[in-house]
DNA sequence: AGTTTACATAGCTCTACAGCTATGTATAGA
DNA sequence: TCTATACATAGCTGTAGAGCTATGTAAACT
């Protein structure tokens, strides 16, 4: 039973994958029609990767006639977030290479 | 050729390969053998996930003696989080389950 | 009812890669 | 120098999964 950091870093692994998560963030919810004319696979692969992506909680699917429209769920990468600063917090006494990166994520 | 999320994604997404690197952030520095006990694979395995882990800039190998000690590169995790914070800045005007999110990144 | 459109599912192939064992290379010790 | 130790590399096998085409399901339109 992986865990979800697990689920997390293997559903973003793959790029186009990725590339559909980026287009909901950035542009808000889209069909899947709009999503496959974009994304240089054809609609299955489309389709495939939406459901993964749905499994791993960071979409959510609305259905409105026969058309189905997805939208990224932001929230789903707070482990992700959890992760890497857990992994950064176990540094912070050792090596100020990473003042880069928390002054990053803190803004 | 990918680009550095692409890498770092892809590289983490192994869960042998994570685990050795969240080692190396828990632990510190470590040899191949003191993380190869531990690991429950074989020692060529270990050798290459971590040769795998460096060319992402993940870890750092340092030879002593017949011995080779790695450790972590935090700084290599800065893409990781600027992407996070990107695809967080593109919702910040959509929706609001997102604010338990940037709670976190903020502390 | 029949057709078209939108998406999902099924079934297949092919490649990437994680794991193994066996072997190579280099250092430490006898 | 000969052996033992520590790690890296080579070569193989098995499997997960990303892509495809074909087909299924369901809604809109005529």
């Amino acid at each position: 039973m992986p865990d979800a950091h697990d689920v997390l870093f293997r559903t973003l692994a793959d790029p186009t994958r990725r590339a559909l998560f980026e287009r909901l963030c950035r542009e808000g919810e889209k069909t899947v029609g709009a999503l496959t004319a974009q994304a240089g696979v054809s609609q299955p692969v489309v389709s495939k990767h939406l459901g993964i992506l749905k499994q791993a909680g960071l979409v959510r699917d609305r259905h409105e006639g026969r058309q189905t429209h997805y939208s990224a769920q932001l929230g789903a990468l707070a482990p992700l977030v959890d992760w890497t600063r857990e992994m950064a917090g176990f540094w912070q006494s050792r090596f100020n290479a990473l003042e880069d990166l928390l002054k990053r994520m803190d803004q």
